[in-house]
DNA sequence: CGCCAGGTTGATTTCGCTCAAGCAATGTGG
DNA sequence: CCACATTGCTTGAGCGAAATCAACCTGGCG
Protein backbone atom coordinates (compact mmCIF):
# COMPACT_ATOMS: atom_id res chain seq x y z
CA UNK A 1 0.00 0.00 0.00
CA UNK A 2 1.91 2.62 -1.52
CA UNK A 3 1.67 5.80 1.31
CA UNK A 4 5.36 7.67 0.78
CA UNK A 5 5.53 10.74 -0.33
CA UNK A 6 6.92 10.01 -3.44
CA UNK A 7 4.21 7.65 -4.44
CA UNK A 8 1.18 10.02 -4.07
CA UNK A 9 -1.82 9.64 -5.81
CA UNK A 10 -1.23 12.21 -9.23
CA UNK A 11 -4.40 14.13 -7.72
CA UNK A 12 -3.64 14.33 -4.20
CA UNK A 13 -4.34 17.75 -2.45
CA UNK A 14 -0.71 17.97 -1.32
CA UNK A 15 -0.03 18.60 -5.25
CA UNK A 16 -2.76 20.18 -6.09
CA UNK A 17 -2.78 23.08 -8.24
CA UNK A 18 -5.19 25.04 -6.60
CA UNK A 19 -3.80 24.54 -3.03
CA UNK A 20 -2.84 28.00 -2.56
CA UNK A 21 -5.81 29.28 -3.36
CA UNK A 22 -8.26 26.88 -1.95
CA UNK A 23 -10.08 26.83 1.16
CA UNK A 24 -7.78 24.89 2.73
CA UNK A 25 -4.78 27.02 2.02
CA UNK A 26 -3.95 27.92 5.81
CA UNK A 27 -3.31 23.35 6.54
CA UNK A 28 0.09 22.29 6.88
CA UNK A 29 1.09 18.88 4.64
CA UNK A 30 -0.18 16.60 7.98
CA UNK A 31 -3.37 17.98 8.32
CA UNK A 32 -4.11 18.25 4.27
CA UNK A 33 -3.04 14.90 4.08
CA UNK A 34 -6.54 14.11 6.69
CA UNK A 35 -8.29 15.73 4.27
CA UNK A 36 -6.79 14.26 1.06
CA UNK A 37 -7.08 10.55 2.82
CA UNK A 38 -11.08 10.82 2.57
CA UNK A 39 -10.87 12.99 -1.08
CA UNK A 40 -12.32 11.28 -4.02
CA UNK A 41 -11.62 12.58 -7.60
CA UNK A 42 -14.74 12.23 -9.68
CA UNK A 43 -14.80 13.46 -13.43
CA UNK A 44 -18.74 14.87 -14.75
CA UNK A 45 -19.23 15.01 -18.33
CA UNK A 46 -21.40 18.32 -18.93
CA UNK A 47 -24.85 18.84 -17.54
CA UNK A 48 -24.26 15.94 -14.93
CA UNK A 49 -25.66 16.00 -11.63
CA UNK A 50 -22.68 16.97 -8.77
CA UNK A 51 -25.66 16.99 -5.91
CA UNK A 52 -29.01 17.19 -5.85
CA UNK A 53 -31.25 19.61 -3.88
CA UNK A 54 -33.39 18.22 -1.56
CA UNK A 55 -30.74 15.42 -0.74
CA UNK A 56 -27.95 15.07 2.24
CA UNK A 57 -24.72 15.50 -0.20
CA UNK A 58 -22.13 13.36 -0.82
CA UNK A 59 -19.82 15.59 1.05
CA UNK A 60 -17.98 19.18 0.40
CA UNK A 61 -16.60 19.99 -3.70
CA UNK A 62 -13.66 21.35 -4.77
CA UNK A 63 -13.61 21.97 -8.19
CA UNK A 64 -10.43 21.39 -9.76
CA UNK A 65 -11.00 21.82 -13.35
CA UNK A 66 -14.36 22.94 -15.46
CA UNK A 67 -17.03 25.20 -14.29
CA UNK A 68 -20.19 24.17 -12.20
CA UNK A 69 -23.61 25.47 -12.02
CA UNK A 70 -25.40 26.08 -8.49
CA UNK A 71 -29.27 25.90 -9.63
CA UNK A 72 -32.42 26.20 -7.58
CA UNK A 73 -35.49 24.72 -8.59
CA UNK A 74 -39.49 24.45 -7.49
CA UNK A 75 -42.32 21.71 -8.25
CA UNK A 76 -43.39 23.36 -11.34
CA UNK A 77 -40.36 23.00 -13.29
CA UNK A 78 -38.79 26.32 -12.91
CA UNK A 79 -35.37 26.87 -12.47
CA UNK A 80 -32.83 29.43 -11.85
CA UNK A 81 -29.44 29.38 -12.31
CA UNK A 82 -28.00 31.14 -9.14
CA UNK A 83 -24.27 31.17 -9.61
CA UNK A 84 -21.25 29.78 -11.47
CA UNK A 85 -18.23 27.91 -9.53
CA UNK A 86 -14.80 27.51 -10.78
CA UNK A 87 -11.64 26.07 -9.56
CA UNK A 88 -10.56 26.02 -6.51
CA UNK A 89 -14.28 27.11 -5.23
CA UNK A 90 -15.63 25.17 -2.73
CA UNK A 91 -19.40 24.01 -3.31
CA UNK A 92 -22.09 22.33 -1.14
CA UNK A 93 -20.70 23.19 2.21
CA UNK A 94 -23.51 24.88 3.68
CA UNK A 95 -25.50 21.91 4.04
CA UNK A 96 -22.65 20.63 6.15
CA UNK A 97 -23.51 23.81 8.30
CA UNK A 98 -27.03 24.20 8.60
CA UNK A 99 -27.63 20.34 8.76
CA UNK A 100 -30.20 19.74 6.53
CA UNK A 101 -30.86 18.55 2.74
CA UNK A 102 -28.44 21.00 -0.07
CA UNK A 103 -30.67 24.23 -0.98
CA UNK A 104 -29.65 24.00 -4.15
CA UNK A 105 -28.49 21.88 -6.71
CA UNK A 106 -24.72 21.21 -8.55
CA UNK A 107 -23.79 20.34 -12.34
CA UNK A 108 -21.08 19.88 -14.26
CA UNK A 109 -21.22 22.76 -17.27
CA UNK A 110 -18.56 21.99 -19.12
CA UNK A 111 -16.73 18.47 -18.34
CA UNK A 112 -15.55 18.72 -15.24
CA UNK A 113 -13.05 17.59 -12.30
CA UNK A 114 -14.51 17.79 -8.39
CA UNK A 115 -13.02 16.24 -5.20
CA UNK A 116 -15.57 14.87 -2.72
CA UNK A 117 -14.89 15.71 0.23
CA UNK A 118 -16.60 13.31 3.20
CA UNK A 119 -18.09 15.94 5.35
CA UNK A 120 -17.42 14.50 8.89
CA UNK A 121 -13.83 14.74 8.05
CA UNK A 122 -14.37 18.70 7.07
CA UNK A 123 -15.88 19.01 10.16
CA UNK A 124 -13.17 17.53 11.97
CA UNK A 125 -11.01 19.23 10.24
CA UNK A 126 -12.90 22.60 11.14
CA UNK A 127 -12.45 21.86 14.81
CA UNK A 128 -8.88 21.18 15.06
CA UNK A 129 -7.91 23.83 12.59
CA UNK A 130 -9.42 27.23 12.74
CA UNK A 131 -8.28 28.70 9.79
CA UNK A 132 -10.53 26.35 7.64
CA UNK A 133 -13.46 27.78 9.24
CA UNK A 134 -12.03 31.30 8.63
CA UNK A 135 -11.30 30.83 5.42
CA UNK A 136 -15.32 29.79 4.78
CA UNK A 137 -16.28 32.20 6.83
CA UNK A 138 -14.70 34.68 4.56
CA UNK A 139 -16.36 33.01 1.24
CA UNK A 140 -19.33 32.95 3.16
CA UNK A 141 -19.54 36.32 3.59
CA UNK A 142 -18.08 37.41 0.19
CA UNK A 143 -21.03 34.96 -1.51
CA UNK A 144 -23.59 37.07 0.63
CA UNK A 145 -21.85 40.29 -0.46
CA UNK A 146 -22.31 38.60 -4.17
CA UNK A 147 -26.00 37.42 -3.96
CA UNK A 148 -26.93 41.03 -1.98
CA UNK A 149 -25.54 42.66 -5.21
CA UNK A 150 -27.57 39.89 -7.73
CA UNK A 151 -30.85 41.32 -5.55
CA UNK A 152 -30.27 44.89 -5.71
CA UNK A 153 -29.88 44.61 -9.34
CA UNK A 154 -32.97 42.56 -9.75
CA UNK A 155 -34.96 44.93 -7.91
CA UNK A 156 -33.31 48.03 -9.63
CA UNK A 157 -32.09 47.56 -13.10
CA UNK A 158 -34.04 47.24 -16.68
CA UNK A 159 -33.73 44.01 -17.77
CA UNK A 160 -31.38 45.37 -20.54
CA UNK A 161 -28.91 46.99 -17.72
CA UNK A 162 -28.76 43.57 -16.07
CA UNK A 163 -28.08 41.64 -19.18
CA UNK A 164 -25.21 43.98 -19.89
CA UNK A 165 -23.82 43.22 -16.60
CA UNK A 166 -23.81 39.40 -16.66
CA UNK A 167 -21.86 40.00 -19.70
CA UNK A 168 -19.57 41.86 -17.60
CA UNK A 169 -19.54 39.25 -15.21
CA UNK A 170 -18.80 36.89 -17.53
CA UNK A 171 -16.36 38.60 -19.25
CA UNK A 172 -14.54 38.69 -16.36
CA UNK A 173 -13.97 34.63 -16.31
CA UNK A 174 -14.80 33.39 -19.60
CA UNK A 175 -13.51 36.54 -21.60
CA UNK A 176 -10.74 35.94 -23.90
CA UNK A 177 -8.36 38.82 -25.85
CA UNK A 178 -9.49 38.98 -29.43
CA UNK A 179 -8.01 41.30 -32.22
CA UNK A 180 -7.63 44.41 -31.56
CA UNK A 181 -9.26 45.63 -27.68
CA UNK A 182 -12.09 42.86 -28.62
CA UNK A 183 -13.14 40.34 -26.12
CA UNK A 184 -14.78 37.05 -26.91
CA UNK A 185 -16.76 34.99 -24.95
CA UNK A 186 -17.24 31.20 -25.24
CA UNK A 187 -20.86 30.82 -23.22
CA UNK A 188 -21.23 27.60 -21.08
CA UNK A 189 -24.33 28.10 -20.79
CA UNK A 190 -27.94 27.72 -22.27
CA UNK A 191 -29.78 30.39 -23.51
CA UNK A 192 -32.66 29.27 -21.08
CA UNK A 193 -30.15 29.41 -17.93
CA UNK A 194 -28.61 33.20 -19.23
CA UNK A 195 -32.18 33.89 -19.03
CA UNK A 196 -33.32 32.58 -15.77
CA UNK A 197 -30.22 34.42 -14.37
CA UNK A 198 -31.87 37.86 -15.40
CA UNK A 199 -35.12 36.58 -14.56
CA UNK A 200 -36.27 36.91 -17.72
CA UNK A 201 -38.41 34.52 -20.11
CA UNK A 202 -35.63 33.46 -22.84
CA UNK A 203 -37.78 34.58 -25.61
CA UNK A 204 -37.28 37.70 -24.02
CA UNK A 205 -33.69 37.15 -23.83
CA UNK A 206 -33.02 36.69 -26.97
CA UNK A 207 -34.87 40.20 -28.18
CA UNK A 208 -32.50 41.77 -25.63
CA UNK A 209 -29.29 40.34 -26.95
CA UNK A 210 -30.85 41.46 -30.78
CA UNK A 211 -30.88 45.14 -29.26
CA UNK A 212 -27.31 44.80 -27.83
CA UNK A 213 -26.62 43.21 -31.47
CA UNK A 214 -27.98 46.19 -32.71
CA UNK A 215 -26.70 48.97 -30.75
CA UNK A 216 -23.21 47.90 -31.52
CA UNK A 217 -22.43 46.79 -28.37
CA UNK A 218 -22.07 43.18 -28.37
CA UNK A 219 -22.64 40.36 -31.15
CA UNK A 220 -23.88 36.86 -30.82
CA UNK A 221 -24.04 33.66 -32.46
CA UNK A 222 -24.81 30.55 -31.08
CA UNK A 223 -22.92 30.14 -27.99
CA UNK A 224 -19.79 32.73 -29.10
CA UNK A 225 -20.25 36.07 -27.80
CA UNK A 226 -17.98 39.17 -29.01
CA UNK A 227 -17.52 42.46 -27.72
CA UNK A 228 -16.22 44.61 -29.50
CA UNK A 229 -15.68 47.03 -27.52
CA UNK A 230 -15.68 46.28 -23.98
CA UNK A 231 -15.20 49.61 -22.57
CA UNK A 232 -18.62 50.76 -24.36
CA UNK A 233 -20.55 47.95 -23.08
CA UNK A 234 -19.16 48.90 -19.40
CA UNK A 235 -19.67 52.52 -20.24
CA UNK A 236 -23.41 51.58 -20.86
CA UNK A 237 -24.02 49.72 -17.58
CA UNK A 238 -24.95 51.84 -14.77
CA UNK A 239 -22.22 52.71 -12.16
CA UNK A 240 -21.66 50.19 -9.43
CA UNK A 241 -23.01 51.55 -6.41
CA UNK A 242 -20.02 54.12 -5.17
CA UNK A 243 -21.42 56.26 -2.34
CA UNK B 1 -13.77 51.48 39.62
CA UNK B 2 -16.66 48.60 39.55
CA UNK B 3 -15.40 45.54 38.41
CA UNK B 4 -16.90 42.35 40.64
CA UNK B 5 -19.44 40.30 39.57
CA UNK B 6 -22.01 41.85 41.64
CA UNK B 7 -21.52 45.55 40.49
CA UNK B 8 -21.98 44.57 36.48
CA UNK B 9 -23.52 47.24 33.97
CA UNK B 10 -27.06 46.65 33.05
CA UNK B 11 -26.52 45.86 30.08
CA UNK B 12 -23.40 43.59 30.50
CA UNK B 13 -23.11 41.08 27.58
CA UNK B 14 -23.11 38.11 30.90
CA UNK B 15 -26.59 38.89 31.58
CA UNK B 16 -27.35 39.58 28.16
CA UNK B 17 -30.93 38.06 27.73
CA UNK B 18 -29.88 36.69 24.23
CA UNK B 19 -26.67 35.46 25.27
CA UNK B 20 -28.14 31.74 24.84
CA UNK B 21 -29.30 32.50 21.30
CA UNK B 22 -26.32 35.08 20.25
CA UNK B 23 -23.56 34.64 18.11
CA UNK B 24 -21.45 34.43 21.53
CA UNK B 25 -23.22 31.36 22.74
CA UNK B 26 -20.27 28.99 23.03
CA UNK B 27 -18.15 31.79 25.11
CA UNK B 28 -17.63 30.66 28.74
CA UNK B 29 -17.70 34.28 31.15
CA UNK B 30 -14.52 35.09 30.85
CA UNK B 31 -14.07 35.09 26.94
CA UNK B 32 -17.45 36.71 27.06
CA UNK B 33 -16.31 39.58 29.73
CA UNK B 34 -13.25 40.06 27.10
CA UNK B 35 -16.35 40.84 24.46
CA UNK B 36 -18.05 42.95 27.29
CA UNK B 37 -15.29 45.12 27.72
CA UNK B 38 -15.26 46.90 24.65
CA UNK B 39 -18.96 46.80 24.16
CA UNK B 40 -20.76 49.92 23.91
CA UNK B 41 -24.49 49.86 24.09
CA UNK B 42 -26.30 52.70 21.94
CA UNK B 43 -29.83 53.47 21.65
CA UNK B 44 -31.00 54.27 18.05
CA UNK B 45 -33.71 56.48 17.32
CA UNK B 46 -36.43 55.50 14.50
CA UNK B 47 -34.48 55.97 11.11
CA UNK B 48 -31.33 56.65 12.35
CA UNK B 49 -28.21 55.21 10.74
CA UNK B 50 -26.10 52.45 12.84
CA UNK B 51 -23.71 52.26 10.51
CA UNK B 52 -23.55 53.42 6.31
CA UNK B 53 -22.64 51.92 3.28
CA UNK B 54 -19.23 52.40 1.86
CA UNK B 55 -17.37 53.73 5.67
CA UNK B 56 -15.38 50.92 7.49
CA UNK B 57 -18.16 50.50 10.43
CA UNK B 58 -17.87 50.70 14.12
CA UNK B 59 -16.92 46.98 14.61
CA UNK B 60 -19.95 44.51 15.17
CA UNK B 61 -23.30 45.27 15.63
CA UNK B 62 -25.66 42.74 18.14
CA UNK B 63 -28.99 43.68 18.42
CA UNK B 64 -30.27 43.73 21.52
CA UNK B 65 -34.07 45.33 20.83
CA UNK B 66 -35.89 46.74 18.28
CA UNK B 67 -35.63 45.94 14.71
CA UNK B 68 -32.67 46.71 11.92
CA UNK B 69 -33.08 47.48 8.44
CA UNK B 70 -30.00 46.31 5.93
CA UNK B 71 -30.22 48.48 2.97
CA UNK B 72 -28.32 49.21 -0.16
CA UNK B 73 -27.87 52.41 -2.39
CA UNK B 74 -26.82 53.28 -5.22
CA UNK B 75 -25.57 56.84 -6.70
CA UNK B 76 -28.64 57.38 -8.54
CA UNK B 77 -30.72 57.72 -5.42
CA UNK B 78 -32.02 53.78 -5.78
CA UNK B 79 -32.64 51.91 -1.93
CA UNK B 80 -33.51 48.41 -1.56
CA UNK B 81 -34.14 46.86 1.80
CA UNK B 82 -32.23 43.42 1.63
CA UNK B 83 -32.96 42.02 4.87
CA UNK B 84 -34.41 42.43 8.16
CA UNK B 85 -32.27 41.91 11.99
CA UNK B 86 -33.66 41.26 14.96
CA UNK B 87 -32.96 41.00 18.42
CA UNK B 88 -29.23 38.44 19.14
CA UNK B 89 -28.75 38.71 15.35
CA UNK B 90 -25.17 39.64 14.46
CA UNK B 91 -25.14 42.53 12.08
CA UNK B 92 -21.94 44.17 9.87
CA UNK B 93 -19.08 41.38 10.49
CA UNK B 94 -18.80 40.90 6.87
CA UNK B 95 -16.84 44.32 6.74
CA UNK B 96 -14.72 42.64 9.20
CA UNK B 97 -14.12 39.35 7.27
CA UNK B 98 -13.49 40.53 3.75
CA UNK B 99 -11.39 44.06 5.25
CA UNK B 100 -13.21 46.32 3.40
CA UNK B 101 -15.97 49.09 3.56
CA UNK B 102 -19.83 47.82 4.36
CA UNK B 103 -21.52 47.02 1.40
CA UNK B 104 -24.61 47.82 2.64
CA UNK B 105 -25.85 50.46 5.29
CA UNK B 106 -28.30 49.67 8.50
CA UNK B 107 -30.42 51.75 10.38
CA UNK B 108 -33.08 51.50 13.07
CA UNK B 109 -36.30 50.99 12.40
CA UNK B 110 -38.57 51.21 15.46
CA UNK B 111 -36.39 52.70 18.58
CA UNK B 112 -33.38 50.10 18.82
CA UNK B 113 -30.55 49.18 21.08
CA UNK B 114 -27.63 47.92 20.15
CA UNK B 115 -24.25 46.83 21.16
CA UNK B 116 -21.10 47.83 19.34
CA UNK B 117 -18.57 45.47 19.45
CA UNK B 118 -14.97 46.73 18.42
CA UNK B 119 -13.50 44.52 15.38
CA UNK B 120 -10.36 43.75 16.79
CA UNK B 121 -11.97 42.11 19.19
CA UNK B 122 -14.03 39.92 17.56
CA UNK B 123 -10.75 38.68 15.39
CA UNK B 124 -9.01 38.15 18.45
CA UNK B 125 -11.70 36.17 20.08
CA UNK B 126 -12.46 34.13 17.07
CA UNK B 127 -8.64 32.70 16.65
CA UNK B 128 -9.08 31.67 20.25
CA UNK B 129 -12.53 30.52 20.14
CA UNK B 130 -13.20 28.71 16.84
CA UNK B 131 -16.78 27.98 17.88
CA UNK B 132 -17.58 31.82 17.33
CA UNK B 133 -16.22 31.61 14.52
CA UNK B 134 -18.11 28.54 13.48
CA UNK B 135 -21.01 29.91 14.79
CA UNK B 136 -20.77 32.51 12.36
CA UNK B 137 -20.22 30.47 9.59
CA UNK B 138 -23.46 29.15 10.52
CA UNK B 139 -24.78 32.59 10.22
CA UNK B 140 -23.59 33.21 7.15
CA UNK B 141 -24.32 30.69 5.43
CA UNK B 142 -28.15 30.81 6.38
CA UNK B 143 -27.69 34.22 4.92
CA UNK B 144 -26.81 32.96 1.89
CA UNK B 145 -29.70 30.30 1.89
CA UNK B 146 -32.26 33.51 2.50
CA UNK B 147 -30.73 35.66 0.09
CA UNK B 148 -30.56 32.71 -2.31
CA UNK B 149 -34.09 32.12 -1.73
CA UNK B 150 -34.87 35.84 -2.86
CA UNK B 151 -33.26 35.43 -6.37
CA UNK B 152 -35.18 32.87 -6.75
CA UNK B 153 -38.48 34.41 -6.13
CA UNK B 154 -37.48 37.46 -7.90
CA UNK B 155 -36.79 35.39 -11.02
CA UNK B 156 -39.43 33.72 -11.33
CA UNK B 157 -42.48 34.65 -9.44
CA UNK B 158 -45.51 37.58 -10.23
CA UNK B 159 -45.48 40.54 -8.00
CA UNK B 160 -48.43 39.50 -6.82
CA UNK B 161 -47.13 36.18 -5.02
CA UNK B 162 -43.89 37.93 -3.89
CA UNK B 163 -45.98 40.23 -2.04
CA UNK B 164 -47.69 37.74 -0.77
CA UNK B 165 -44.65 35.49 0.51
CA UNK B 166 -43.57 38.91 1.83
CA UNK B 167 -46.14 38.97 3.65
CA UNK B 168 -45.69 35.88 5.17
CA UNK B 169 -42.80 36.55 5.97
CA UNK B 170 -43.44 39.18 7.98
CA UNK B 171 -46.12 37.35 9.65
CA UNK B 172 -43.24 35.50 11.36
CA UNK B 173 -41.62 37.74 13.09
CA UNK B 174 -44.18 40.75 13.58
CA UNK B 175 -47.66 38.43 13.46
CA UNK B 176 -49.51 38.81 16.48
CA UNK B 177 -52.90 36.73 16.97
CA UNK B 178 -56.01 38.57 16.72
CA UNK B 179 -59.80 37.45 17.06
CA UNK B 180 -60.64 34.08 15.53
CA UNK B 181 -57.55 33.08 13.88
CA UNK B 182 -56.80 36.39 12.48
CA UNK B 183 -53.19 37.74 12.74
CA UNK B 184 -52.57 41.41 12.68
CA UNK B 185 -49.38 43.00 11.37
CA UNK B 186 -47.80 46.39 12.64
CA UNK B 187 -45.75 46.89 9.81
CA UNK B 188 -42.32 48.27 10.80
CA UNK B 189 -41.72 49.62 7.39
CA UNK B 190 -42.70 52.27 5.03
CA UNK B 191 -44.41 51.42 1.43
CA UNK B 192 -41.08 52.50 -0.14
CA UNK B 193 -39.14 49.69 1.60
CA UNK B 194 -42.09 47.27 1.81
CA UNK B 195 -41.91 48.04 -2.80
CA UNK B 196 -38.30 47.74 -2.67
CA UNK B 197 -38.23 44.39 -0.99
CA UNK B 198 -40.42 42.89 -4.06
CA UNK B 199 -38.69 45.03 -6.97
CA UNK B 200 -41.71 47.19 -7.76
CA UNK B 201 -42.46 51.00 -7.49
CA UNK B 202 -44.94 51.83 -4.79
CA UNK B 203 -47.55 52.55 -6.81
CA UNK B 204 -47.37 49.12 -8.22
CA UNK B 205 -47.51 48.09 -4.12
CA UNK B 206 -50.36 49.95 -3.76
CA UNK B 207 -52.59 48.11 -6.59
CA UNK B 208 -50.95 44.86 -5.63
CA UNK B 209 -52.13 45.53 -2.08
CA UNK B 210 -55.20 46.90 -3.25
CA UNK B 211 -55.87 43.36 -5.61
CA UNK B 212 -55.07 41.51 -2.00
CA UNK B 213 -57.87 43.29 -0.16
CA UNK B 214 -60.76 42.79 -3.07
CA UNK B 215 -59.70 38.85 -3.14
CA UNK B 216 -60.20 38.97 0.79
CA UNK B 217 -56.89 37.82 1.23
CA UNK B 218 -55.40 41.08 3.57
CA UNK B 219 -56.81 44.23 4.27
CA UNK B 220 -54.26 47.52 5.08
CA UNK B 221 -54.61 50.76 6.52
CA UNK B 222 -52.07 52.54 7.14
CA UNK B 223 -49.18 50.14 8.65
CA UNK B 224 -51.72 48.12 10.17
CA UNK B 225 -52.58 44.68 8.18
CA UNK B 226 -55.08 42.23 9.06
CA UNK B 227 -55.18 38.66 7.56
CA UNK B 228 -58.13 37.32 8.48
CA UNK B 229 -57.26 33.63 7.07
CA UNK B 230 -53.58 33.28 7.31
CA UNK B 231 -54.32 29.47 5.65
CA UNK B 232 -56.07 31.00 2.97
CA UNK B 233 -52.97 33.53 2.44
CA UNK B 234 -50.29 30.61 2.65
CA UNK B 235 -52.98 28.48 0.17
CA UNK B 236 -52.43 31.34 -2.28
CA UNK B 237 -49.14 31.46 -2.09
CA UNK B 238 -46.66 29.09 -4.66
CA UNK B 239 -45.42 25.79 -2.92
CA UNK B 240 -42.06 26.42 -0.98
CA UNK B 241 -39.42 24.80 -3.01
CA UNK B 242 -39.98 20.58 -2.31
CA UNK B 243 -38.52 18.57 -4.73
C1' DC C 1 -35.13 11.15 -43.87
C1' DG C 2 -37.76 12.51 -40.08
C1' DC C 3 -37.42 13.71 -35.42
C1' DC C 4 -36.28 16.65 -31.58
C1' DA C 5 -34.23 20.19 -28.64
C1' DG C 6 -32.83 24.72 -28.65
C1' DG C 7 -33.30 29.01 -30.51
C1' DT C 8 -35.44 32.93 -33.07
C1' DT C 9 -39.26 35.66 -34.63
C1' DG C 10 -43.98 37.39 -34.84
C1' DA C 11 -48.73 38.82 -33.07
C1' DT C 12 -51.34 39.79 -29.20
C1' DT C 13 -52.41 40.85 -24.55
C1' DT C 14 -51.29 41.91 -20.02
C1' DC C 15 -48.84 44.25 -16.78
C1' DG C 16 -46.03 47.49 -14.62
C1' DC C 17 -43.75 51.93 -15.16
C1' DT C 18 -44.10 56.85 -15.77
C1' DC C 19 -46.11 61.10 -15.13
C1' DA C 20 -49.42 63.59 -12.82
C1' DA C 21 -53.04 64.85 -9.83
C1' DG C 22 -55.38 64.42 -5.42
C1' DC C 23 -55.49 63.48 -0.38
C1' DA C 24 -54.53 62.79 4.51
C1' DA C 25 -51.44 63.43 8.33
C1' DT C 26 -47.90 66.14 10.28
C1' DG C 27 -45.25 70.06 11.16
C1' DT C 28 -43.97 75.17 11.03
C1' DG C 29 -44.22 80.03 11.26
C1' DG C 30 -46.96 83.93 11.44
C1' DC D 1 -55.22 78.93 15.72
C1' DC D 2 -54.84 78.92 11.03
C1' DA D 3 -52.47 79.34 6.21
C1' DC D 4 -48.99 76.74 4.28
C1' DA D 5 -45.44 73.45 3.13
C1' DT D 6 -43.95 68.69 3.42
C1' DT D 7 -44.14 63.89 3.37
C1' DG D 8 -46.19 59.44 2.42
C1' DC D 9 -49.72 57.27 0.15
C1' DT D 10 -53.43 56.40 -3.29
C1' DT D 11 -55.52 56.83 -7.76
C1' DG D 12 -55.84 57.63 -12.68
C1' DA D 13 -54.50 57.78 -17.76
C1' DG D 14 -51.30 56.53 -21.30
C1' DC D 15 -47.55 54.13 -22.88
C1' DG D 16 -43.91 50.92 -23.39
C1' DA D 17 -42.13 46.55 -22.30
C1' DA D 18 -42.33 41.89 -21.28
C1' DA D 19 -45.13 37.59 -20.98
C1' DT D 20 -47.70 34.48 -23.66
C1' DC D 21 -48.86 31.71 -27.44
C1' DA D 22 -47.51 30.09 -31.63
C1' DA D 23 -45.06 29.41 -35.83
C1' DC D 24 -40.85 28.59 -37.83
C1' DC D 25 -35.97 27.84 -38.24
C1' DT D 26 -31.51 25.21 -37.40
C1' DG D 27 -28.33 21.69 -36.29
C1' DG D 28 -27.60 17.28 -34.41
C1' DC D 29 -28.81 12.36 -34.34
C1' DG D 30 -31.09 7.98 -34.72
Amino acid sequence: MPQGSNSRSPDSCLDCPHRARSSWRGLDDTALAAIDRVRRTRTYEPGQAVFAQGTDGPGVCCVRSGTLAERRLDSDGNTVLLALHYPSDLVGYRALLTGGEHQTSAEALGRATVCVIEAAAVAETMTHHPEVAMELLRRSSAEVDRAQDQLFRAATLSNRDRLILLLLDLLRRHGRAGADGAQAIELPLSRRDLASMIGVRHETLSRLMGRLEADGLASFSGRHVTIADPRALAAAAPQPSND
